[in-house]
DNA sequence: GAAAATTGTAAAAACGTTTGCATTTATGAT
DNA sequence: ATCATAAATGCAAACGTTTTTACAATTTTC
């Protein structure tokens, strides 16, 4: 019934002063002397005074808001880059609209125009490939973007990574060093760059490099689940492989369980190399060798990107590419 | 430089109608002619015109945003009832904020209030037990909440959850119906009244029914995380216990890698069910038995009893309990 | 001690919608 | 045709801020 929201109005009139002045004191603007701005204080404590952020981003042109768009929650890679994403969020005074956006059902349009309709200042993109669509939609709002853990093959956007190429290269010549004469590539979508670009050329680059002759039939293109890794093993293991460098640990863990379950040996009869070092490298028995990203760092680099997009301050790189490494553990020999 | 916001009323000239009729056709209200609705709809694509949620929000005090506070992204039991509550929020044509709320930081307070000043229409809890100062805040904003696998003892606000009391006390009587004289409790925070009332009397009540004393000594108190489930596994194997029931599956995963990595052999030797059936049951190995709670159910039944609020339907239950079971795996004999 | 610069404050115009009310136009029964 | 009624439209006032402009009061400068 009664609304009885507090507005800056009513606390300008209990202090007798402006609705300006107040809204300098609550926004810490300096031109206003000590002693009133004292006395405002008081009044809003007084009235219990919350300033209306939609009325805020409506008469500013910013919500201190941006959108983070997300290809699955539940996969833990996502989920890790999500949490530096939104520590650095917090720490900035932005929220974040989160959607979730399966870039294979193509709701990404939709959800983005939401998302731009609700004025975000900022957009963060993770996983999902631009489609020509989205990136003409992004264009129009001009709303700026960073991608964390995902390229912009035209190099436009803002970007946070490692060195896909160089990465997957390091953990096949690993995996090439211990005398595996066939080793795989199990990876998600071909179509997205990282994958179908990055890592494959890293693959190829390895092989080319210790002579060994690239043969089609040892790159198997899947989804990132557990399930998928558990039902790839089997053709996998009939290819000839001996070794395989795998772009995703939730695969990979399906994958090794795969093996476990058909009783090959871990690493003596197969060796496995993953991507990401989350926590599911040292769940599994025998804990995962993996390339390391630093996760939650792609996340906070890409968010401060941003941030200072947002700002128009001066950026010195907007893509960058974060320090990867190998980190040995059990599945390899 | 040039902003070039096309606004309704752009679209109200050059349609030559006034803006009161652009909204109604924007909105779909049904009282506009239909060769009217046809003019303008081809102005809005002429112009391209895309509504303002920020303005909206502000003239119909409805942002159709709902606030989600979760403690932990990369829990996956966390993670999980947010996708449960992400596809029913899409499905109503809600965008959501998301903030992590570590209870444990004091940081609740704080992030509900920014997230309040951005006029959400609802609000969704998960995990963290409400302090009696959070629960003045959302008083005075009367703004819809509902709680998702979290209690509210006080029975005030909407939530949704599993009968924790039940599906603890079968688990434990599952473990006592094996022989196990000793059945550790392996939980987070007792404070938390999940953990501290309605698991632990569960607890006791499987106890009591077998005739068996409650010892406080089986209870053990930690965090829901994998190192803490690791670290843990030697004082409850000291403490003569050879079975335990444990709330969360990432703690139990630590546990039963400390276990198998301290070779006792399980379940020949120590029996666990955990609690949450989330995949890391089916990772590790042996794969865990769990109680089973219907997790994506969880979240999305919590956002569509809060859609129903936020439209001030008739509630007929707003607290509500999702069945549960049991389900069996390697973990128990 | 007057002119110039600075500071503090108020008034009012945005910001881009929705919505209650008034008005016009169409519809149908007589 | 006529009138009562219903349907469609327009007008203008919110919504709660920020921001621009203008001016008065104070301080500085020489």
């Amino acid at each position: 019934m009664e609304k009885q929201t507090i507005t800056i109005y009513d606390v300008a009139r209990e202090a007798s002063v402006s609705m300006a002045t107040v809204s300098r004191v609550v926004n810490g603007n300096p031109n206003v002397r000590p002693d009133t701005r004292e006395k405002v204080l008081k009044v809003i404590e007084k009235l219990d005074y919350r300033p209306n952020a939609v009325a805020r981003g409506l008469a500013s042109h910013r919500t201190t808001t941006v959108g983070v768009l997300i290809p699955d929650l539940t996969n833990i890679f996502y989920a890790s880059l999500a949490r530096g994403i939104d520590d650095v969020a917090t720490m900035y005074k932005y929220n974040i609209i989160l959607a979730s956006a399966d870039a294979a059902k193509n709701k990404v349009d939709s959800v983005l125009e939401s998302i731009l309709a609700k004025q975000v200042d900022g957009l963060i993109f993770m996983g999902t490939h631009l489609s020509d669509s989205t990136r003409k939609e992004l264009e129009r709002s001009k709303t700026p973007v960073v991608l964390a853990g995902t390229v912009d093959p035209l190099d436009k956007l803002g970007s946070v990574n490692i060195d896909y190429v160089a990465a997957v290269k390091e953990a096949t010549q690993r995996l090439l060093s211990t005398g595996n004469e066939h080793v795989a590539f199990v990876t998600g979508a071909l179509s997205d760059p990282i994958n179908g670009q990055y890592r494959l050329k890293g693959y190829q680059a390895a092989l080319s490099e210790a002579k060994v002759a690239y043969d089609e039939s040892l790159v198997f293109e899947t989804e990132y689940s557990y399930r998928a890794g558990e039902a790839i093993w089997d053709a996998v293991k009939r290819s000839g492989a001996t070794a395989a460098v795998i772009t995703d640990d939730e695969l990979a863990v399906g994958f090794l369980n795969g093996a476990n379950d058909g009783h090959t040996n871990i690493p003596e009869d197969f060796e496995i190399i993953t991507s990401n070092n989350t926590m599911l490298t040292e769940i599994v028995r025998p804990k995962l060798t993996s390339i390391a990203q630093p996760l939650y760092d792609i996340g906070a680099v890409a968010m401060r990107l941003l941030t200072k997009m947002m700002n128009k301050e001066e950026i010195e790189q907007k893509t960058v590419l974060l320090p990867h490494s190998i980190i040995t553990r059990n599945s390899t020999k």
